[in-house]
RNA sequence: GCGGAAUUGGUGAAGUGGUUAACACGGUAGAUUGUGGCUCUAUUAUGCGUGGGUUCGACUCCCACAUUUCGCC
């Protein structure tokens, strides 16, 4: 059975939605954040430890697994679900993102993608009936379609031919799709700039998905305005009863800036790599765990934190495990950064609720990166 | 006791009689947004065992001492 998205209420001031996803009997509420296990995996964690954070939706990747162990493999398993022994909902990315950041442009055709395999150095090939056809198979409960993803800041010329051709993917994708229980997500493209985002997301919306994604983003350091132009250009023309899903995004502001221009879903890599790198998320922004200031510090990362990390271990444990490369460590501090991820969308949509979205945004502003938003 | 060799930062070390002592690891900071547990960036010895001497100038040459190490008795 598909995963079933309804719209709850939409906030009076911005463009921020709640919502409910129900799947097996579950409910999950709209909008989310969700982490991302690219081998089937969210890296270091143990499924029993997501869903003791109450997680959603976590993401695995079609390119990944396609390579290693293949998706004859995974659907011998049973599916993802069962291979990974995840009960909770499952999307895929269809490998768009590794055209971007696996192949040349000169690789990239009409009819699909080289690839240099990452692993082995192969040649590989892709097309958007491949893609789908890997995604069935894997049997996730959302798939993507197979687009290309350019950098924002790529000419207005170059990205208006990409999105045609995603559009001609997205359509050739849709019509191979043969997995009645997993839903298929088209993908908005066009930078930053309004037109192309107008063209691309109704052009997308024509095809009839199951969903939309806001793809292009935060992949070639645009301006943050940039990257919000991009949400609300998309979001302005996507029909309000689907979800809408911004690729990659994770870092906190964006996702509160992506909320208030109507996105749902998120997903990022940031919680975990930040992680294996000694970064920790608090309320008062980024710390840096390795830093010697931590290392006789015998307290947890933040007061108050209901993780598993914090309840139990202290700042300079974790700055001990992180410095001698235990993957403790790693794992300490990805539950509490996915935690607080959680927390953070938890707070996201007690705000939509009471009305004060953008009062809650200009005070994380100031609380996270110590700087009062500057209004225009 | 005699003879040889060596002594450069936290570590392994390169180096030349002449501006700011290479490089690597480590350390300290920073970066990281649809994941190659990768990587990148900055910074890190006012000093070349100690004391003399030669020289315009010594980490580099000479002498003594100390320490380490190898060989011989």
């Amino acid at each position: 059975m598909k995963l079933q998205f309804k719209l709850e209420e939409t906030d009076k001031k911005t463009r921020a939605r709640l919502g409910t996803i129900t799947y097996q009997g579950k409910t999950y509420e709209t909008p989310m954040f969700m982490p991302v296990g690219t081998n089937a995996t969210v890296k270091t964690l143990a499924p029993e430890e997501l869903k003791a954070m109450h997680s959603g939706i976590i993401l695995a990747n079609t390119y990944h697994l396609w390579l290693r162990p293949g998706e004859d493999i995974v659907s011998a398993a049973g599916g993802l679900h069962k291979f990974m022994n995840y009960d909770g909902p499952i999307l895929t990315d269809s490998g768009g993102f590794q055209v971007f950041s696996l192949a040349k442009p000169k690789d990239i055709t009409e009819e699909g993608v080289y690839f240099k395999n990452h692993l082995n150095g192969d040649k590989l090939f892709l097309t958007p009936e491949k893609s789908i056809a890997i995604q069935n198979k894997l049997d996730s409960d959302i798939a993507m379609s197979f687009d290309e993803c350019p950098p924002a800041t790529a000419d207005h010329a170059y990205l208006k031919q990409s999105i045609e051709r995603t559009i001609r993917w997205a359509e050739r994708g849709k019509k191979v799709h043969s997995n009645p229980n997993q839903m298929l997500f088209g993908i908005v493209q066009g930078g930053p700039h309004y037109d192309l985002r107008k063209y691309s997301a109704l052009e997308t919306v024509k095809l009839d998905f199951d969903g939309y994604s806001i793809g292009g983003v935060a992949n070639d350091h645009e301006s943050k305005e940039d990257m919000y132009k991009a949400f609300a250009y998309s979001t302005e023309f996507l029909p309000e009863d689907k979800l809408r899903y911004a690729m990659g995004i994770g870092e906190p502001i964006d996702i509160i800036e992506g909320v208030i221009r109507g996105i749902d879903l998120f997903d990022c890599v940031s919680p975990t790599r930040l992680a294996r790198h000694g970064h920790a998320h608090t309320w008062h922004g980024n710390i840096n765990v390795k830093n010697n200031k931590y290392k006789d510090m015998f307290k947890p990362i933040e007061e108050g934190c209901n993780c598993y990390a914090c309840k139990h271990y202290t700042l300079a444990y974790i700055r001990h495990l992180i410095v001698a490369k235990e993957t403790f460590g790693a794992r300490l501090l990805s539950i509490h950064n996915i935690n607080f991820l959680y927390r953070l969308m938890a707070e996201i949509r007690k705000n939509i609720k009471n009305n004060t979205l953008l009062e809650f945004r200009d005070q994380f502003q100031e609380d996270f990166y110590g700087v009062k938003n500057e209004k225009n």
